[in-house]
DNA sequence: TTAAACTACGTACTATGGTACGGAGTCAAG
DNA sequence: CTTGACTCCGTACCATAGTACGTAGTTTAA
């Protein structure tokens, strides 16, 4: 049994990050009969959960959403929202690879450049054409 | 010259963008000798700026800073910044490739497994230890 | 038993990149 | 010369994911 303090302790968060939670209804709320609520390892389980779906770029929004499939047993919601997260991944790492090979060329063309417009400055207007 | 809502329209950008620019010190008030603001094609063009430089990655605040450098042309602090900005996209690729690979792994088992946890709920969990 | 440390709760604030709205002024066409 | 569209300006609001703060109550160790 855990107060919130250790339990933020032990899944390496923040108190205020998991009363966050709790307002979103990403964290249960344990009944207390005293006044301070007493956490155990569900909690902790679903703090790591959280932490992982957002590690694979689930938005909170998404996370609330698997949390449900997972009481409902719903594997081809999961699968479907897994399926979207994989696309949407895809479409970033496309974006961020064309972003990297410019931003290289043109970090080395600045190196080897000493006529005034930086090319870097000069691309940004260019490239958007 | 261009009132702010054909320049909105040529630079494909909202009219209530513009002003957020404006007020961010992102894009350049023309003086006006009446009441409406002319603006030209330097207006355009750094608008088009902001766009190219924010699909490489960079924050508007980065923006601003680059923006400075090209009025005083310190190629140096630009190409500091971009190779900044390289660091910071591979770290984002590596970040989402493993992502994808958990996910598209993940996915293919959710969909040959028929026994009762879903392995996508389940990995996060797992894999966050 | 009493002070320190922690908890509960509500509200406000942070950053990022805008979007929306209301009122007043301006501009161009009919 | 008036109507409708557009502009200016300030302020407020949106989502996202928290962070901070103040007040009051509780728990724990000396």
């Amino acid at each position: 049994m855990l107060t919130i303090g250790k339990l933020a302790l032990n899944a390496g968060v923040g108190v205020e990050t998991l009363r966050f939670y709790q307002r979103e209804g990403l964290l249960q709320v344990p009944e207390t009969t005293g006044k301070v609520r007493q956490y155990d390892g569900t909690h902790l389980r679903r703090i790591t959960f959280i932490k992982g779906a957002q590690a694979a770029g689930f938005t909170l929004k998404e996370i609330k959403q698997l949390l449900t499939m997972d009481a409902s047993q719903d594997h081809s919601k999961a699968r479907q929202l897994a399926l979207q997260r994989l696309t949407a991944i895809d479409e970033q790492l496309a974006q961020l690879q064309t972003a990297r090979s410019a931003l290289e060329k043109l970090a080395h063309e600045c190196e080897h450049s000493r006529n005034q417009p930086c090319p870097i400055i000069e691309s940004f207007v260019a490239e958007a054409n």
